[in-house]
DNA sequence: TTCCCATGGTGGGTAAAAGTGGGTAATCAG
DNA sequence: CTGATTACCCACTTTTACCCACCATGGGAA
């Protein structure tokens, strides 16, 4: 089970490549084999699965019902953006354009370790993302870290 | 179940490294592998636990839905802070420059054992807390220990 | 009491790893 | 066949991890 965490600068280069920090690196399971899923995400961000992590999600998409329209609807857009992609030698992944385009990418982005899953970020989408949440850290650590006194 | 306790003056160096004082590595479990993982905490201060004390945090985290919002933004919001880190052979952690700025760290900190956590604190801020707070040390005491005869 | 040694804390140098950018050869489509 | 796209490789810079050395302190033995 992968644990990713952090929150990582980076930049992308005109190639729409981009690095996977070393640290998320060392969380990655041998049998995803370097290999990951992107594909659109909830609010304005990429979800980047390794893929053992993207089977799993795979597994629960093929629960759904395909006679219920919304189902289809959630199946077709989350597939419709799923990409494969592999490290390069450095350790970079590449982004298609559709996507970048998709989450207002240009030359910097934020990475996050959510767990199972890596987002990609314009760092400007994510403050604003921050700035518009009602709840404050310390009301969201009180619900997981325990209680304050 | 780890049990730190007391209260260090210790340096940062200009790498942003800083000892875990002796009496606190006597009280980590053998399991956590000398490695932490260190995020914010409440009011001004840095949050280590051990990777066993961690492990618990993160196991809450799991139970949360990814599919409703403010679960996810609890979940980013936690996990953007948090960064592993090593003992190096000098018993020493780095704190990430993003971090110590938070904490408003500098030279000095302080550390406090607090049972399953180690605070990390700029002594300053740590002192203006104590005098911040309008309740006196012995009247808490009896609203949390109950009543004095 | 005094010396010595073990332990703990601090600082810094260096080799290796990580991050970034770009070039070129293979591949594919028109 | 030709031009564009992709994949792979190479080179440079920055950062990190690891190692070594030194100083202070405290406890024990002579």
């Amino acid at each position: 089970m992968s644990s990713f965490k952090g929150r990582y600068s980076y930049s992308v280069d005109n190639k729409g490549r981009i690095n996977i920090p070393a640290k998320l690196r060392k969380a990655l399971s041998p049998e995803s084999n370097d290999t990951f899923v992107i594909t659109r995400g909830y609010e304005q961000c990429l979800f980047v699965y390794p893929l053992d992590e993207w089977n799993k999600v795979e597994q629960s998409i093929r629960g759904l019902s395909p006679s219920n329209s919304q189902h289809r609807f959630f199946v077709r857009t989350l597939l419709q953006w799923a990409t494969e992609s592999q490290l390069d030698g450095q350790a970079r992944i590449i982004i298609p354009q559709d996507l970048l385009k998709f989450a207002g990418i240009e030359n910097e982005v934020l990475i996050i370790g959510v767990l199972e899953r890596i987002e990609v970020w314009n760092p400007k989408a994510y403050e604003e993302y921050l700035s518009s949440q009602p709840t404050s850290y310390e009301s969201v650590a009180e619900a997981v870290l325990g209680q304050k006194e």
